[in-house]
DNA sequence: TATAGTTGTGTAAACGCTTACACGGTAAAC
DNA sequence: GTTTACCGTGTAAGCGTTTACACAACTATA
């Protein structure tokens, strides 16, 4: 004979629960969920007295009883190096635009190209049960690999392709894009040429286009010396020390392919600096395309790389996995070389 | 004598949860539950097992079980007009690092600088049960601020700041900074100034900018005509067009002070494309001094805000309220002035 | 008129946690 | 040797939803 009484045992507030909305209604709360997810499954008259008792009570329904009884939270998320890269912000943001309008919400945190941080942060996004992951890179252990797996949800790497990539990615070939841009920069009759780039053993995008740099110059002959290369972090002020390095040792370059805008950008001033003619003196590529670059002067060449698109593609691709559509799991942009006045033939000496 | 039998009701797989780590183990959940939150407040036998159970069973707690239990979901919202201009990411990138680091996530969505996409957003994030969120600007419907107060989580307004605020904020006085660059654009001798800004209908920053702007004239007996504003999107192009127009009209200025570094930028490139020399010619001042204002040519005028300490201190602000510490709840950060090459004296006709 | 659908609604169990409360066992205080 | 306190653990209710199932009230079909 035990009533049971219900006894407010928190100090925080019950929040308006549809079971308060289904009393006010007079209905029960299947039919509120109901009406929640599809007002026509419910009769006119129910609807109005819910949709009332809604209004009344100003109920907002909570997300998370739902994922636990549905077993989906709405929710994707998002790891990426950093948002101080545009490429990145951009992306994001398109992402979270995509996820959006298909009433998807992004959960988001920055790895800070820290491999183990990056980890924990993907744990702590399936602790909040995320239906979709979105990695930038594909470089990690497989025990991250493993860990989505056992979770068995959706994940698209970007900033990646490759047509035998294991895991589903979005993006384009660094190698084979730094390859081309050198080529061409051989073509136009460069022999000495500087490099100036990211750290390759944290991030597979600036190994892969070291290789490409490789690559073609193998192919024309030439070899890329130790000291013709300068790693940097990714900022202006670095680009710029970078080249000053550079051009202490040895004969001074024609040409710098750099691994990204920023590093160019830094390039173009520290030869600004000391008085170093580009593109007469020293021709001076980037990557990327930042919208900086054709602003800068002398407008930089670069290789424009589709932000916004490689943000929707993978928002693309997980929405349709998740909606049980099939879709192509490896998404090739394209890319376009943007020669600009920073780059010019090789000068005769 | 209804046996009651678990039958796999969905097709989703059940995922690994806390009873079953209990039972693998030989304990209760409640104990589980409090090895998780401290392993120290169980015995170390049972603490072994447990752990053991754990690895054995890769058990990732589920959040929003816990979330639904105890009222907090460790999840922090974050609303920004967009994460294209770059004072927006660098603030969200440091407002999410230190959510984490205090263990939180973030939620983060855009509002294109559309109040209706905001508010639903806001909504969206209440029903994900945020515990806090941070907002940019104050410019909002009533109803807005009254849904905030129903959920009773704490906010912060970013990018502005007023000694007398009624909500939280954490920012400067645009309209104090926006004087003073004036006060001294006029002590450099100029008197035709011509100013490109953002669109100040849907931003409360950019009208309190012009505020400024008129005072300082007004103070020194002069006015800011009509013909003398541009408005413009936040593009590079869009800011030389707004350039363009200006000097469409009346008497070229000697000056030109921008809503930001970017439409300054335009501005630089504009002036370059039509041969009009900056600074001589036309003085340049931009606004936020984004990474490139010192790498264009020449460098920018700008003032400094300080992205990244309006991020952390929003974080500062709301973690402190979530752990029910008392804090300040308007916060004033520094901005500095930043005199480079792009702006000089007034040139003598 | 009897039968088979269809439609709208309610009942109640489940989702994966937390936590108030109860309880037994050990240690400290008398 | 009793009393008191504390500590570690288990029990079970509750957090706010969804949804399988049952069931009643219609409508269409034979």
């Amino acid at each position: 004979m035990a009533v049971k009484h219900r006894v407010s045992r928190r100090s925080r507030s019950r929040s308006v629960g549809i079971s308060d909305v289904a009393a006010a209604a007079g209905v029960s709360t299947a039919s509120v969920s109901r009406f929640m997810h599809d007002p026509m499954r419910v009769s006119p008259k129910l609807r109005d007295r819910v949709e009332a008792a809604i209004k009344e009570l100003n109920y907002i329904p909570h997300r998370a009883g739902r994922a636990l009884a549905s077993r989906q939270s709405l929710i994707v998320g998002a790891i990426v190096p950093t948002l101080e890269n545009a490429i990145f912000s951009r992306q994001v943001m398109t992402f979270q635009q995509n996820l959006r309008d298909a009433g998807y919400t992004l959960l988001l945190a920055t790895s800070e190209y820290d491999p183990e941080l990056e980890f924990r942060q993907a744990r702590v996004m399936l602790e909040h049960g995320v239906d979709a992951l979105m990695l930038v890179g594909q470089k990690r252990g497989s025990e991250f690999y493993e860990m989505l797996e056992r979770a068995s949800i959706p994940f698209i790497t970007t900033w990646i392709y490759s047509k035998n990539s294991i895991h589903p990615c979005c993006g384009f070939s660094h190698e084979t894009a730094m390859k081309r841009v050198v080529d061409y920069v051989v073509e136009l009759g460069h022999r000495n040429i500087g490099v100036v780039t990211g750290f390759a053993n944290v991030n597979d995008r600036v190994a892969a286009r070291l290789k490409g740099i490789r690559k073609a110059l193998k192919e024309h002959g030439l070899e890329l010396m130790r000291d013709k290369i300068a790693y940097s972090e990714y900022t202006f002020d670095a680009g710029g020390e970078a080249l000053a390095r550079l051009l202490e040792k040895g004969e001074r370059p024609t040409a710098i392919v750099c691994g990204n805008d920023i590093l160019a950008a830094g390039v173009l001033t520290e030869a600004r600096k000391r008085n170093i003619k580009v593109p007469e003196e020293l021709s001076v590529m980037g990557f990327g395309d930042l919208d900086i670059a054709a602003q800068l002067d002398p407008p930089l060449s670069t290789v424009r790389t589709p932000k916004a698109e490689i943000g929707e593609a993978a928002a693309t691709y997980l929405l349709n996995s998740l909606a049980g559509r099939k879709t192509e799991s490896r998404i090739e942009v394209d890319i376009k070389f943007c020669w600009r006045d920073s780059f010019g033939r090789a000068s005769k000496k």
